[in-house]
DNA sequence: ATGGGCACCTGGCTGC
DNA sequence: TGCAGCCAGGTGCCCA
């Protein structure tokens, strides 16, 4: 899926779009995404008007008049704005059409996608209560990343990607942020010095800002809300790169297989 | 509590 | 050309 900065580019695309509008009508082609969407929705919806479009780790926020949609991208979804009468292509899923003639349209290959709605606080979700602090905000340092990390023996690239520990962190920005603070995806998450995890934050906040500021990372399906693709690919130093130089020591870069994902990194340069 | 593995699903690529 | 096998931006859930 996209990772939080290809969520981040999706909300500030759709925003703009958004804000301020009536919802028309909500039209579900397939409700068998991750979980069941509900039907219910095509009442429920029209007639309330959007207020903000929010983002909770790599969740969407979108927040009506009485209640909040919870949309996630899964692992090939994305989410654009397009003319109504845009025909329907293979893999749209559900499409919230708005006054004016545009519509919000989820497009998502595998279905890892989801989409619920909720009268409270969506923070409070069973998807959401438990996730770690967001990494560009604040509780998130080195001293957090340490503390959470003590006594833990899982290799510190998982323990990256854990959202009960940090959010938005997923398989492309684990390896560069790790490559970028120098550490050995293997190490134990226990075993990393204070020090390290303080360059450890540091590299995950400047690589998602980055991403953010490229429109994030297209390897395959990932779009922005335009339609575009994000350019942050070309700065990648590690991810998909096994076999060709490293951008600072020239040492192959290799790849290896945790918890069933692949982890790229340079032998040479992290430790 | 922690760690490990599987499941969900489709499509694109590789190699025989 | 056909087809089996493997891999892909995620994460909830089950088991030891």
């Amino acid at each position: 899926m996209p990772e939080l900065p290809e969520v981040e580019t999706t909300r500030r695309g759709i925003r703009s779009a958004l804000r301020g509008r009536r919802i028309s009508e909500f039209v579900l082609r397939n409700h068998k995404l991750r979980w069941p969407v509900d039907h219910k929705l095509a009442q429920v919806l029209p007639g309330r008007h959007v207020r903000d479009v929010r983002r909770r780790a790599k969740y969407l926020l979108i927040d009506l008049d009485g209640g909040t949609l919870i949309a996630h991208l899964g692992m090939s979804g994305s989410l654009r704005v397009l003319p109504c009468e845009t025909p329907w292509l293979k893999h749209d899923h559900y499409e919230i059409r708005l006054d004016k003639g545009s519509c919000l349209r989820f497009n998502d290959p595998r279905r890892f996608g989801s989409l619920h709605w909720v009268t409270g606080d969506p923070l409070e979700h069973p998807l959401l209560a438990g996730l770690g602090p967001e990494p560009l905000g604040a509780g998130f340092d080195g001293a957090y990343l340490a503390g959470r990390a003590k006594g833990r023996k899982v290799a510190v690239k998982q323990f990256l990607m854990d959202q009960r520990i940090v959010v938005g962190v997923g398989n492309i920005y684990a390896s560069e942020a790790l490559f970028r603070a120098g550490i050995h995806p293997r190490r134990a998450a226990g075993k990393v010095s204070p020090e390290r995890y303080a360059r450890l934050a540091a590299a995950v906040q400047a690589v998602l800002g980055e991403a953010i500021k490229q429109g994030g990372t297209t390897l395959r399906d990932y779009v922005n809300a335009d339609g575009t693709p994000g350019y942050f690919r070309q700065k990648l130093y590690v991810y998909e790169r096994d076999g060709q130089p490293c951008r600072k020591c020239h040492t192959p870069i290799r790849k290896l297989a945790q918890g069933q994902r692949s982890t790229y990194f340079c032998p040479s340069c992290q430790k």
